[in-house]
DNA sequence: CTCGTTCCTTTGACTCCGTCCAATCAACCC
DNA sequence: GGGTTGATTGGACGGAGTCAAAGGAACGAG
């Protein structure tokens, strides 16, 4: 898988968010600067907690607010993406293609599933007079790793 | 609107609901009859916290974690839905036909959408070996009343 | 009807995620 | 290199959901 968690950060990772922060319209600050390397290098889908803790590993120590902060600047000009999983709590992903999610009942795994159309809206809904900005599904079932462990169980 | 938040639970609420538990094959104990009752009479999409506070408006008091058992029972018997509406506090609904969910951006309300297929699951996905139990959509934007009030303001 | 087993409810405290507020500090413009 | 604007920081707060143990109720058998 590409895009594991990285294990340091180069001050050229860190100008190069800057740049993209600027060009987004932002003041390139460090936390931004630092948290957007991270999210660049760091495939998959991320708890604010998990995205701290990698922090800590990296030697940059945030308050849990100024991640909250950068995160949601991020979302914000759209270079981050808050991850629908439903209920619980808050999972972040680099920018990308729009796309989809699925989520094992089992294990609870998110992976990507790419979306038919590839932007937003990528569904029409019924709804009279609401204007629809986007359409996201979750779809849940098993991985394929627990459908082998076994038909049902636990 | 039917199906307002319900007055009164009579006797016979309460009894048709222990005989939909029995059929489901729960016990037909008061807190689970009394908030299936309560579910079943009120259309629309509940917190835990409003389930408790109309039961407390009926002259039931149930501590949280009962509430929570009963739904989450209730859900396992596939007697009530949780109402995938995105991170934050779980919303659940009485069971009906397949359906997704709208969400406003702008002032939070809810409103069901019909599924075109009107069974789970009504898309696929391109997720080699995963089973597929549901796919669920949450179409976001400004609902009707937001989008006339303004173009985007707050 | 009564007993007994099994399951459910209840209680309280606890954890975790996310938010609010005020004061300090840094980034950008000139 | 200052000044202004905006962001970061730190502590405290609230609310949703969870855990574990003890008491109580529902159902079936006798």
């Amino acid at each position: 898988m590409e895009g594991g968690r990285p294990t340091r950060l180069t001050p050229d990772d860190t100008a190069v968010a800057g740049g993209r922060l600027r060009n987004a319209g932002l003041r390139a600050t460090r936390p931004r600067q630092t948290v957007l390397a991270l999210l660049d290098g760091w495939a998959g889908h991320h708890a604010v907690d998990d995205l701290s803790a990698a922090l800590v590993d990296l030697g940059h120590r945030f308050p849990r607010q100024s991640v909250y902060n950068v995160l949601d600047d991020l979302v914000r000009v759209g270079l981050a993406l808050p991850a629908d999983t439903g209920p619980g709590r808050a999972l972040y992903e680099r920018a990308g293609d729009w796309h989809h999610h699925f989520v094992c009942l089992d294990c609870g795994a998110v992976m990507d599933v790419p979306c038919a159309i590839g932007d937003k809206p990528c569904l029409d809904a019924a709804v009279p007079g609401a204007e629809i900005d986007e359409a996201q599904v979750i779809f849940r079932g098993r991985c394929a790793d627990c459908a082998d462990r076994g038909p049902a169980d636990a």
